[in-house]
DNA sequence: CTCTTAATGTATCGGTTGATACATATCTGA
DNA sequence: TCAGATATGTATCAACCGATACATTAAGAG
């Protein structure tokens, strides 16, 4: 059966994609319904936005799902056993922050700056799936780190969620200096800067 | 002239403490005056609110410099040019982990959080004194990688702003760490391990 | 005591928030 | 052609936002 009714006069595809936009720009608060409304196409109504999305935070579920079934998948190498470890986390890196500069979409990383982006008790359960994200990133590095260790190319005594934690805080960072304006070429040379700290964990590594 | 007038119910200091905690914790944006004004001692009235800080925006300013000139003061060591460039860096970070993990207060750094703190373009520039801290604490760091390239320490061809950027990125990310639960202890054991970015850049570092 | 100063309590302001009621318009299927 | 389905436009809702008007209360100064 094809579609029924009235048709819609806006791309519901495009307007979940410019509604994320809204969302990762501002974050879940404090993007408001009269923006998402004005955002999405050339401007709709209250009742075309709920009859198209059920609500605000219905709309923002959808934004985030895309989200991180697209942009948030940079980091999904931190998954690839067939990569070597150490690879696998500079890949994570490169293409994070290649993605958090590039053009055509708010600066930085929808899901790191969601950490702030429903600071009320009440709304915290909206950004849950940008919380478990972060989870999983996490324990994508201390997966990688643990590799290196069964490997036996990280010295054994090397504290997994440690080193884990220095690859993680640097990515969630950099979404902060991104929307400060540090150029991006700083943060790609930033980036082999940060993987010596896997290099100082090698067995190969000469201690002093 | 001593105090004239009906003396307030409440501690003005403490006051200052208290909305800063709020703020701290939801952003600018995000704290309500409800909020505010029901943390603020037993609860006052709007009067009141109004009558000792005078806007929203003006309490969030004065607890903006409560902050920059107490909690935010970890990180002057980057200045302190007695000190040896990486011991300044390793200071600074050392203590800013400590601060944000300390009880009595919300988890993180107000002035990192704050990048999203406002997100709307009409109240930006009530965060410029955070986001004017953030670049401080960058051009800190920048500076102390600056001292070790012209002490000799580090090599001529180290990138200053971006082996700052990784320092400055961590110390940043570790705001959204803390708040996601992950164990002070962790960064704490983190912190050695972001420093060897330092040491790889050192003159005294063997290359492979 | 009275005057001045300043904070308080009650009550409310206009504006914005997210969300709906209801009638109308436009499509498909029979 | 008409019924069913769905989107649209207008108009509005209660709740909350930051902020005030106004009268009252409580202090020091004279």
């Amino acid at each position: 059966m094809a579609t029924m009714g009235r048709p819609r006069t806006f791309d519901r595809e495009k307007a979940v994609e410019e509604a994320m936009h809204i969302f990762w720009q501002h974050g879940y608060e404090s993007a408001s319904l009269s923006q998402l409304k004005a955002g999405i196409g050339n401007g709709i109504s209250a009742p075309s936005f709920y009859a198209a999305f059920g609500s605000k935070e219905a709309l923002f579920q959808e934004c985030a799902q895309r989200y991180l079934s697209t942009y948030a998948q940079v980091t999904e190498c931190l998954w690839d056993t067939s990569l070597p470890p150490r690879d696998a986390i500079e890949t994570a890196l490169r293409r994070s922050v290649k993605m958090q500069y590039e053009r055509g979409h708010p600066r930085g990383c929808m899901v790191a700056l969601g950490a702030m982006s429903a600071p009320s008790d009440e709304h915290a359960a909206v950004t849950e799936p940008l919380a478990k994200s972060r989870a999983r990133t996490r324990a994508g590095f201390v997966a990688c780190v643990q590799r290196g260790v069964d490997s036996g190319e990280l010295r054994a005594d090397t504290e997994p969620r440690a080193l884990a934690a220095v690859f993680d805080a640097f990515l969630l960072g950099v979404s902060t200096l991104a929307r400060d304006g540090v150029r991006h070429a700083v943060i790609e040379q930033a980036i082999p800067q940060a993987m010596s700290a896997w290099d100082a964990a090698s067995v190969k590594h000469v201690r002093r």
